[in-house]
DNA sequence: ATTCTAAACTAACAAGTGTTAGTTTTGGTA
DNA sequence: TACCAAAACTAACACTTGTTAGTTTAGAAT
């Protein structure tokens, strides 16, 4: 069972073409032709195409926003700590490649839910950056500039939805652990 | 000295706006409008919207196949070229940040210069490969899977353009310096 | 068999798209 | 001053956009 319903068909399929082109070059025809429909009866689903939108971004960013507060809460190491962010980024993204792309590259298009994005959004990135502070501050980190540390880490888990799909083979565990491994303890030997 | 010509402008103009909103999202009334002149003037000076978006990305994307080429032909450590690679990364993007924008978020609308810039792309991120890859049987890198370590690194320097707006008070030589420690040595103590 | 509702359809809209044609303005050179 | 080319302008084009209105279809419940 792949869609939940007509409405979840629609969403993932507009999120599929979102990926390849963006929000704004896929038209509404677009996303009904790779539905199977015209373009008139997506709107017996779906309020607008802004709202198709939201709820790709919406949605996504909201896992985010609950995964990042469990790993906060937890109690361990702060390496342990960057190692779970670094999963959790795998899981939402293997289970979600295309809703990545949205919220990655289009979330500036969002219009009533913009405020509450860019809330969501600077408040993950601020408990990401309490975590490394914390490392430093205990020794378990090397005390390097924070604010590219943050920066290295979240790019290369931000972009992973570009990546992810041509490496089907690789379980997310082991994509997780290899990835730690890089980011964490850098490649000199 | 800002701008070359007008052609110039009207090419940088519509790269700050394909950055904030993404290339299909930009009108060419809207660059018309932020360049301080009617929509029909601008072809006076470009051929097309298309052409527009191709001088910005095949420009950039030359330098990098060029800095690489010099990179790949000095004789020093795999160490030392990944640093260098780095730098490369810092040096173009400050001085087109606008410009990375779009070669990363756009690059799938060129028309005409399409396969040129896959090309292009692939031949960079093969050469990048190699380099890894020499690193790790010379013993100068850690046996990781290469892909995870050319991804990680690779997707740090692709966001750099969104990234170094914000601290400008940083400079290119400072900044390469703490990326290169943080992409190559890692976080941890 | 009849009813009814969800969901498809056709047709059309007003606004916006990239681009062209033809005309006027501008500012340096003869 | 007269000239001329570069570059601005106005007006319009053919087409595409998201969306709405009104109508027909399909299939489950009575």
């Amino acid at each position: 069972m792949k869609y939940e319903n007509r409405k979840d068909e629609i969403i993932q399929t507009a999120a599929l073409l979102f990926k390849e082109k963006g929000y704004s070059a896929v038209t509404m025809r677009d996303i009904a032709k790779a539905v199977g429909v015209r373009a008139a009866s997506l709107y017996n689903h779906i309020k607008s195409k802004q709202e198709i939108l939201s709820e790709i971004i919406i949605a996504l960013a909201e896992q985010f926003t609950c995964g990042m507060n469990v790993i906060q809460d937890a109690e361990i190491s702060s390496v342990e700590k960057l190692k779970r962010i670094v999963k959790l980024h795998v899981d939402i993204t293997a289970n979600n490649q295309n809703g990545m792309a949205s919220l990655n590259n289009d979330w500036m298009h969002l219009e009533a839910d913009l405020d509450y994005y860019l809330r969501l959004r600077k408040d993950y990135e601020n408990d990401f950056r309490t975590i490394l502070n914390e490392g430093i501050a205990k020794g378990e980190l090397i005390n390097f500039d924070s604010e590219v540390m943050l920066f290295s880490i979240l790019s290369t888990l931000r972009l992973l939805y570009g990546w992810i799909p041509r490496r089907e083979e690789l379980n997310p565990n082991y994509l997780a652990d290899k990835l730690s491994g890089v980011l964490l303890e850098g490649v000199i030997r």
